[in-house]
DNA sequence: TGTACATCAGTGAACGCGCGTTCACTGATGTAC
DNA sequence: TGTACATCAGTGAACGCGCGTTCACTGATGTAC
């Protein structure tokens, strides 16, 4: 049974990564030690490197799962537990881009370190992005394009995929000015509202574009 | 005659300045050591700290100097140097948006380490930010606020300022996404156009909600 | 089933490096008389 | 103006620390017969 082997180096990894996991959102990125993950997940230092190429990869295993949830939290905006299958179009676009802004404002405020980690790991060089990161992040946009395609039909899939981004980045530089909090930011209190006022006027303004 | 010392101190000063500048701008704020500004300023490493608290304060002067060329990139935006003093309020607030937008997109890219240090870097606890720093964000703001205030004339003064906030993070949000490149962001071919887009709707929804 | 051997996960002390900061020293610049 | 002394900018080797990563070792887990 070499499963047996298998199976516990897999779940010393998965340790890991929670261990990890808990230390980044409790310490940020910069305060993430190899030692202190290693001591929360109870095993000794050198065990890290039995099981993981690096720390980077580690936090990159991290960030995987962040965008995971964060994908999460964003498609149950879009349809929300309670609704059947065959209500998903009910909701007009307006709201659903409203609802999503609003998803990722609280994700970012109640994630703050893992969130901020998203931004701040920069892979050192020689590393690649594996697959499964680029594919979480275009799942990411993918949830912002149908409410898009409503608002702007004179849009194509291409235009519409580059649109779905700035969405996204505008919001996103709106929500990390104000959590950032030393530079121009928005402060927090206005936060959300200035949100909703942002996105009002981009689906404003597109709808205007279309007659 | 004291005053000689203390100018060749401030001539040193100036000098450790300008060489962190350039080393921030080649290698960006990681990148950024003691030993190299020293080397460029051709004086020893304990000599910045005749002159200076610490290497944070030194990345702090450079911040300055960043911000305070950033507003002047801005205002020159805002009055280009050909027109005449009586001519301020002839462009319409659409087109005075657009173009500081289209100016803070041009001096991220050009000045993209300088511009990245501006929100990467943090100080460590103990420390405060000086007011001459605060005043630079500030001022940044301002230069939004009129076009602004045309757009709105229905917000108050606090209203105005915040939406000024709103419109320049969103604006940097879209900028930072896409120059970072990692991320969900857009490619940079395609950004000053996604950028102008957004503006666009920014001031068209603005206008409509004032009827 | 039991024994001998091989493998390999797990250990944690030690390595190594980068780098900010200090400090004892020197020599030039200023002050007192 | 000249001399004796004090100050302080400037020097760079050495300090110190944090921390990722390695490595020789051990003991448990698996394999062969």
């Amino acid at each position: 049974m070499t499963t047996n082997r298998e199976a516990k180096r897999a779940q010393l990894r998965q340790r890991l990564i929670e261990a990890a996991e808990i230390e980044l959102r409790e310490k940020g990125l910069k305060g993430l030690k190899a030692r202190d993950v290693t001591a929360r997940a109870g095993c000794a230092l050198g065990a890290l490197y039995n099981v993981v190429d690096d720390l980077d990869m580690l936090i990159l295993e991290v960030n995987l799962r962040t965008l995971i949830q964060m994908g999460e939290a964003l498609n149950a905006a879009v349809s929300p537990k309670g609704s059947r299958p065959s209500s998903g179009q009910d909701a007009s676009p307006d709201a659903v881009m409203q609802a999503l802004a609003a998803t990722y404002t609280d994700f970012a405020i109640e994630n703050h370190n893992k969130w901020l980690a998203l931004f701040e790991h920069r892979l050192p060089k020689g590393h690649e992005v594996p697959d499964s990161y680029k594919q979480a992040h275009s799942a990411l946009i993918e949830v912002i394009v149908p409410p898009l395609a409503r608002l702007r039909p004179d849009l194509s899939t291409d235009e519409l995929m580059l649109r779905a981004r700035t969405t996204f980045a505008a919001v996103h530089g709106v929500v990390h000015l104000s959590l950032q909090a030393q530079f121009v930011g928005v402060p927090i209190a206005n936060l959300k509202a200035e949100v909703k006022a942002l996105v009002e006027a981009m689906t404003r303004g597109a709808a205007l574009a279309t007659p």
